[in-house]
DNA sequence: TCGGTTTGGAAGATAGGACTACAAAATGCC
DNA sequence: GGCATTTTGTAGTCCTATCTTCCAAACCGA
């Protein structure tokens, strides 16, 4: 039922709102561009798109300045660009090894932004926060205050999408953790919130931003200690019921093989994630980030064992790829995280086991990517998320127009 | 990018078009009403309503007629129903073990429907062509051909969306057959075409009107000889790029299983198909449908090596599924097929594996039932796949309307 | 400087639904 | 059976948003 479960009746309003978002999300997701570049790409009229745009100029959200010139005769179109004290959301980056924060305006490019390494190891919901709280503090906030909107987390652990709690995270031990209702305070930002898990942010922000420009179907992979998806559909992102879907992780690829940290056997986890890539290296299997990286250096090297290990874990990718192509028959497959960063080595396994494994008609469709973003993936994401009920509905902030026309007339 | 590469503009006819399609699609999901029914749902006004209604009358598509009294005070209001003579799909199903076809009109109910069984084995797409001629031969197919808009396909194997062609169909030895491009012909109707993978259908039968109605996200498992599946993600079917997606039964889940016909090792069809299941009983692999009967019925009488084989069959499911929760966090999972035939010995031993390995979150929101439509879930999918485009637009249809209109002002 | 070309701007036309007032048709009470 | 009450259908008018059309503005090149 493409209509939800109660339909809501279309009126004029409805085209109004629905053309102006269209205008604001191609500036968001194409960048700067002429009017008239506009009126070829959304079909509107010349009339309909200066309306539009005068109502975005007028909202202060955005200016219209002349473009570069382009040889070409006739009247140059005005370029349209979004104003940076218009529309700004505050993004946010809970991962393993790192806090990060963002301020960032339409165009999804950041306008400050910091990032702090984080030691491993069970941290109360009060430390973190109390964390976030600082970081923050050294982002211009104050400066940017009345523009904004709403604050997007991207978060290591399950999260419910509706109140933004965190119903698990292994690596902070935390369980049916509040987050979603902590931060706003903390920050001292009255504004919506929108916590979600940091691979389904990645794959948002790798499909607008990085590896999977222009795709609509996506699956993306992403390591740390855990092993994390994300899912795009059309253009969606995949949420399920509650906000908890894309936890690939947690397939059962080897009901033979190790128990895994959520208390099931055989977890796609345990075979490709960082202790298990740790293990077959011969390295310590709790030695975080530092010994991976001495891993791929060694790796760079040549070292047999390194490459090896990478070899073996990329089978196991392969393997659990196969079943995921033939599933959701995505166009893109990102490999993010720790998958990014040991892709070369591990590419001629994943490649192989896929030729080998997946239906013939998914595979020759799918075309499989390292990520472009790092590891700031999850925290655009996050950005991306927050700014989604703008780009949905621009009008909404502009506030009431009515009376400024009914004031112009009289 | 919900929208797409060249966005198109709103205008006010796309309102009228969209509440339009927004009322009949209402008619055709949840059956006749009033029209104070409709207002109330759709939030349109009587004004609204009404214009409408008397244009979808007009063009004689539905009908209104005096409703059932009500025992309210107030005038009553008339019921508007589908005119049988309105709009009418031709839906087919190709399975393992039948063929059938059926009129279907608005609502969803058959108007005429007939089914033959079909021996297993290879058979050239000219046969099965040739079949279905004759099959449908026997539908009043006459007597509704000004209202038939399309044909929908149901088809045992993977298919191409967009042309129709059948990329692998294992059960038939069919590969890259333009199943498509031959029926319009074969049936000599002169309508568009669309062919899906049955298991697809399935689901949304099931959704629409089945064991899942209310619920938008949706998961099928089929079972016949393979297994497939069917994925709904906020009330639409998951086709991935190409409309291959749902192939659950090539998921390797196994790893040191049995090598599968697809030529990979481990799918989970090699351990809940029916020839895995007739294996672990203890009979003829290739028994086809009567052997599986014959198990059913000794496990009905308690045989334990029937009831063994059941249940092994159903913790390989359970596995299965704790996988797929954990990646689509679905509200429903339908089992149908074989799977829903055999659920009642089975569902412990699923509930059970789901309870061990699927993640809390996700499972405890999954919600498990067996099929409500028997074998003839793809067949009403099809039908509704054929019926889409009507639902989606309806307005274009009823043909120029502008012409009435001034006619009637002159 | 002067056409040719492209774009911006303004006025009227068109289309669709909302709002309001009133008529019509049922129920229920007396 | 008559009358008040309730609910819905109908018609006229208003509001909103885009489209169409025509003209002015700005740039290029000769």
């Amino acid at each position: 039922m493409p209509l939800g479960p109660d339909l809501v009746g279309q009126r004029s309003e409805t085209v109004r709102r629905a053309n102006l978002g269209a205008i604001v999300r191609e500036l968001h997701l194409r960048g700067p561009q002429s009017r008239s570049e506009l009126v070829a790409r959304t079909g509107l009229t010349r009339t309909a798109i200066r309306a539009l745009i005068g109502e975005l100029v007028a909202g202060d959200l955005f200016l219209e300045e002349r473009g570069a010139p382009v040889g070409q005769p006739g009247r140059p179109s005005p370029l349209v660009r979004p104003r940076e004290a218009g529309v700004v959301v505050l993004a946010v980056s809970i991962a393993v090894d790192s806090l990060a924060a963002a301020l960032v305006g339409i165009g999804g490019e950041p306008i400050a932004s910091v990032r702090i390494p984080r030691p491993r190891g069970h941290l109360s919901l009060d430390a973190i926060v109390e964390d976030l709280r600082e970081l923050v503090s050294g982002l211009p906030v104050d400066a940017h205050r009345a523009a904004i909107i709403g604050i997007g987390v991207a978060m290591a652990g399950l999260v419910r999408r509706d109140d933004g709690s965190v119903s698990s995270a292994p690596n902070l031990g935390w369980r049916d953790a509040p987050l979603g209702e902590r931060l706003p305070a903390a920050f001292g930002l009255d504004v919506p919130i929108h916590v979600a898990n940091e691979a389904d942010l990645a794959a948002v922000a790798e499909l607008r931003r990085g590896a999977a420009r222009g795709a609509d179907d996506l699956l993306l992979i992403w390591g740390e200690v855990g092993v994390g998806g994300g899912i795009i559909v059309d253009g969606k992102p995949l949420t399920g019921v509650a906000g908890y879907a894309g936890e690939v992780g947690h397939m059962p690829v080897n009901p033979g093989g190790a128990t895994c940290g959520c208390g099931s056997i055989g977890c796609w986890e345990t075979e490709i994630g960082e202790r298990a890539l740790l293990r077959l290296a011969g390295r310590p299997v709790d030695g975080g980030p530092d010994e991976v990286d001495a891993l791929l250096r060694a790796a760079a090297e040549g070292e047999p064992g390194a490459l090896v290990a990478l070899a073996h874990v990329g089978r196991w990718v392969g393997i659990g790829l196969s079943g995921l192509v033939n599933l959701l028959n995505p166009r893109v497959i990102v490999l993010g995280g720790l998958f990014a960063r040991a892709y070369s080595y591990m590419e001629p396994a994943i490649l192989a086991e896929l030729d080998r494994l997946a239906l013939r008609g998914p595979r020759e469709l799918a075309r499989i990517a390292p990520g472009a973003l790092d590891v700031d993936a999850p925290l655009l994401g996050a950005a991306e998320l927050a700014l989604e009920p703008f780009l949905a509905d621009p009008a909404a902030r502009l506030g009431p127009r009515a009376q400024l026309v009914a004031a112009a007339g009289a």
